[in-house]
DNA sequence: CTTTGTGCAAACGATTTGCAGGATG
DNA sequence: CATCCTGCAAATCGTTTGCACAAAG
């Protein structure tokens, strides 16, 4: 765990962030996680035992992480900004039921063809978003939503 | 034109809505645009002659809309909620630059197997999104953001 | 010590809500 | 005519900003 520290603290170095106890939590903690937590659950979290952030801290820390490419943003649902700290390539499973999100690897999906594009636009990188049901949610005989 | 119009009131009704003067503007509107107006720019659009609809409205239309499953939300950025009048399941190419979004018909990527998801996750839908250059922003020479 | 980050509270923008009057079926 | 919709304004929610103080390099 400390080792993990270390390289946490390595890595914000690196990209010239200075490291601060706040941003040290926030992306410890994003990168501890994969399932997107809102900038709200990462606050809760962070504060569970102490008050260690503000939510504006929250937020900028988010946004200098994000800078630098350490982190970024998911959008699957309305009104929500969910970060991650998986910043490979990688698909999303989202269960229409209780909303739980899902990393899924790059090579279940990989045989896009972007050179099927109509002419004139160009693809760089893309993604798929899944809709369905998760393992604890299955539709079996109730429907859900 | 008048008969578009008539299949706009007569497709509320079949959905059980009330056709309003308010509701029918805004299904029209979205239906003769492809690229997915934010609630702002259909009131503006909409109000652009005449004052026909307060945003209240604008918004509570297009919950009536959606909840019929005439018109479905596109999120691909931050902070913003697009509406789209297309939902058959199709796919989004947003350019990087301007950040203008275009339609990719669904056989364009129609291979992806959702029987190869990881176990208990059963799949019902996905949707792939683009990101890239459109035609006026290609990066030929100057790199854009 | 200089630069950059934090915390607080107020500001902000998009969306939602409560309620009285008005239009639809 | 009963029901559902509209408009207005106030409320709400997530996010951003301004500024004084504190910490990092």
């Amino acid at each position: 765990m400390n080792e993990q520290a270390d390289g946490v603290i390595h890595i914000l170095k690196e990209k010239g962030l200075r490291v601060t106890p706040q941003r040290f939590a926030v992306y410890a903690y994003l990168r501890s996680r994969s399932d997107h937590p809102t900038a709200e659950q990462i606050q809760s979290a962070l504060n569970q035992n102490a008050p260690t952030s503000s939510q504006a801290t929250i937020y900028s820390a988010l946004q200098a992480l994000r800078k630098v490419g350490l982190v970024r943003e998911v959008l699957l649902e309305e009104g929500v900004c969910r970060y991650d700290a998986n910043v490979e390539p990688h698909h999303h499973f989202r269960c229409q039921s209780c909303g739980a999100i899902t990393d899924l690897p790059w090579q279940f999906f990989q045989q896009v063809d972007l050179s099927q594009l109509p002419p004139g636009l160009r693809g760089e990188a893309y993604e798929v978003t899944v809709r369905g049901w998760c393992d604890r949610c299955q539709p079996t005989h109730s429907q859900a939503k």
